[in-house]
RNA sequence: GGUCCGGUAGCUCAGCUGGAUAGAGCAACAGCCUUCUAAGCUGUGGGUCUCGGGUUCGAAUCCCGACCGGAUCACCA
């Protein structure tokens, strides 16, 4: 609830209690935002107070809205009722003070502390900003990144974003898979059929290199099992004794054992996977802030579910297995350690969060990952839990849907997949091909700002795309029809932005103190929106959805170019009036250039 | 089968803490550039909000029950 909706409020409250003797709570007062098609800014709800006012609904409405003007101490211009609804002209004047108060602040729409609703556990304990670690893109190291992964990166890169803004302090972590036997697949592929191949030898980036080779071993390994079966084997047999999976598997036992010669393989193949994988988040835009690696923690997990079991929080079946009973919270019971002695998927998140937390003081852990994985993280937030991690029970999953093709989920072995890198490059060059056809716009850029702009245009495209979806839902993307440039995308945003800073070019200086006093239907609009922001900015990060930021912005640009169309700026002879919509144009700019960061959307000056 | 999530225009999606005649974009059609960037603006057509009950002044929104789709319930990650 912003200043004017609490005024509106408590004025409210008083005519009620003046006009019918009755004390409303704040239930009743129901307030929206006026829709255009009537006259008005806010609308109040009168029917909540129809039953102890005995009249009808438009009576009320009248009532309520007459002791207003009265008393409303100029807040209200006008007003006018429609049936139960009490639409209400606030004015001008405020309108004018609010705009200059976002002028003035620098941050607007950022927050020093997070919200009641978002406060954690350890509530006034710390000093100054309480702590989120969000956790996000996770990949394994055997293949590159995928149109899954771009979902999960901007996802986190956007909510780390957002919290921050809602006062939160972030560390933005990722934790790499670099362990297990899907790595050991590809390194025995590259062993057996690679030739040496490097990324310097074929001028193929890392992550793609070993990709290939994780998929060539399915492939070869599908042909060992055609092989067998056509011996004689069942399906299931076929699978087991296939000598590549034997030899992969094999392979892993080695790197447990700390065999030098598998170390020495698996840590150049995964540099090779770093160096692409680094390339890929740079250009993407998403950062972190501390990488953790499966094979330093999943060992400490081991301990951890040692301690688990010395204090009775797991037993011990007789094949040796080691187990959690989460019958009493309606769950199954869940393995933590295989009876050889092995850890399981489970038992590396326990480790790394126990990592986590000697390294940082966590009051809400968040983990960005698919919703999958739902069932793990609601054991997972017992299992810390029970084991004395403060952050556990109240621990965060956002979780989110897939990104699915036409023809349905995309698989790595099958090679139905979305590269990351090939997307981020179409895109791009989409920006530039459709820039091409604006040269008189762009006339006497230079090359390198023409590729900036292709670079932000295109991947603002893209992010913008799968932000604008709310992340619980699943998402459709269709390779064969190219992402729009157009209507409700980043580019318009970006256009409307870039439109605002050619104007601000050509004009003199901004004089908040000098603005007109007379607003424009149109202009109060913007100032009204403007106004939204930082509720906003609230709602986005209670609710975990970037989503919530891209209506928004499209909103406001939309706002904006209907004010644009309608009235001019620099050609307006009333010298206040002029200055008023500059200083307007300039803090439009200023909340699209906020809201698009909390994105990781940039914005060009030009375009 | 149990649990969880979703179902809104031809397509992709908003709206869901109950409020006025359910909104955008794309696609289709018709207009607007000698004037601040036409990646824009304006208009037309397009809906059984999956279905059936219930709650109430009022339901796309809340409750119950179907149906359809997805996820999950591994000594996988």
């Amino acid at each position: 609830m912003n200043s004017l909706e609490q005024q509106i409020s408590t004025l409210a409250k008083a005519a009620v209690k003046a006009l019918y003797g009755v004390e409303a709570d704040d239930g009743q007062i129901q307030l929206q935002k006026t829709r255009p098609e009537f006259e008005g800014n806010i609308t109040l709800v009168v029917f909540p107070f129809v039953k102890m006012a005995r009249k009808a609904p438009a009576q009320v409405a009248a009532e309520i809205g007459e002791w207003l003007m009265a008393n409303g101490e100029e807040l209200i211009a006008k007003y006018n009722a429609v049936q139960g609804f009490l639409n209400l002209s606030i004015s001008d004047a405020f309108w004018i003070d609010q705009l200059k108060a976002i002028d003035a602040d620098e941050h607007y729409g950022h927050f020093e502390q997070p919200s009641e609703k978002a406060l954690p556990f350890r509530k006034g304990e710390g000093v100054g900003s309480p702590l989120m670690m969000v956790e996000y893109s996770s990949p394994n190291t055997n293949k590159p990144l995928h149109l899954g992964h771009v979902r999960n990166n901007l996802l986190g890169y956007s909510i780390a974003q957002i919290q921050e803004a809602n006062g939160w302090k972030v560390v933005k972590t990722n934790i790499v898979n670099d362990r297990g036997i899907h790595i050991c697949k590809s390194m025995l592929a590259w062993l057996k059929f690679g030739n040496g191949e490097t990324p310097e030898s074929s001028g193929k980036k890392g992550d793609h290199l070993i990709g290939d080779y994780y998929v060539r071993f399915d492939k070869e390994y599908k042909a060992q099992i055609a092989e067998l079966m056509a011996a004689g084997k069942d399906e299931e047999t076929a699978k087991r004794e296939a000598p590549l999976m034997l030899e992969a598997q094999e392979m892993l036992r080695k790197w447990e054992a700390n065999d030098p010669e598998v170390r020495a393989l698996w840590a150049r193949m995964n540099e090779w996977v770093y160096a692409g994988f680094d390339e890929t988040y740079r250009r993407m835009g998403v950062s972190f802030d501390k990488i953790y690696y499966e094979s330093n923690t999943y060992l400490e997990g081991k301990s951890e579910v040692e301690k688990g079991l010395a204090s009775g929080v797991f037993y011990r079946r007789e094949d040796g297995s080691v187990w959690a009973d989460l019958t009493q919270d309606g769950l199954d019971e869940k393995l933590l350690l295989r009876s050889d002695g092995t850890s399981v998927y489970m038992t590396q998140d326990i480790g790394t969060a126990k990592l986590r937390f000697q390294d940082y003081p966590i009051d809400k852990m968040v983990y960005v990952v698919g919703n999958e994985q739902e069932y793990h993280f609601k054991v997972l937030s017992i299992l810390l839990d029970r084991l004395g991690f403060p952050f556990g029970k109240e621990l965060v999953h956002f979780s989110y849907g897939m990104v699915e093709l036409p023809n349905g989920k995309m698989k790595s072995r099958e090679g139905t997949v979305v590269d990351a890198d090939d997307l981020m490059d179409k895109m791009v060059e989409d920006a530039r091909e459709i820039s091409k056809d604006k040269v008189n716009t762009l006339q006497g850029i230079t090359a390198e700002e023409a590729d900036e702009i292709a670079r932000k245009v295109g991947l603002g495209a893209l992010k913008y795309f799968i932000l604008k979806v709310d992340p619980r839902k699943n998402m459709l993307f269709n390779p064969a029809e190219s992402i729009d440039f157009n209507g409700n995308t980043g580019p318009f945003i970006q256009y409307t932005y870039a439109r605002i800073r050619s104007v601000l070019r050509k004009a003199e200086s901004l004089q908040p103190s000098a603005v007109s006093s007379q607003l424009d239907p149109k202009e109060l609009n913007l100032i009204q929106r403007l106004c939204e922001y930082p509720s906003i900015v609230r709602t986005a990060g209670d609710d975990f959805s970037p989503a919530v930021i891209c209506n928004y912005a499209y909103a406001l640009a939309c706002d904006f170019n209907s004010f644009y169309h309608d009235l001019s700026i620099l050609n307006e002879s009333d010298t206040q009036k002029k200055a008023l919509r500059l200083l307007l144009s300039a803090n439009v700019a200023k909340v699209l250039c906020s809201a698009m960061a909390l994105l990781g959307i940039e914005m060009p000056e030009r375009m």
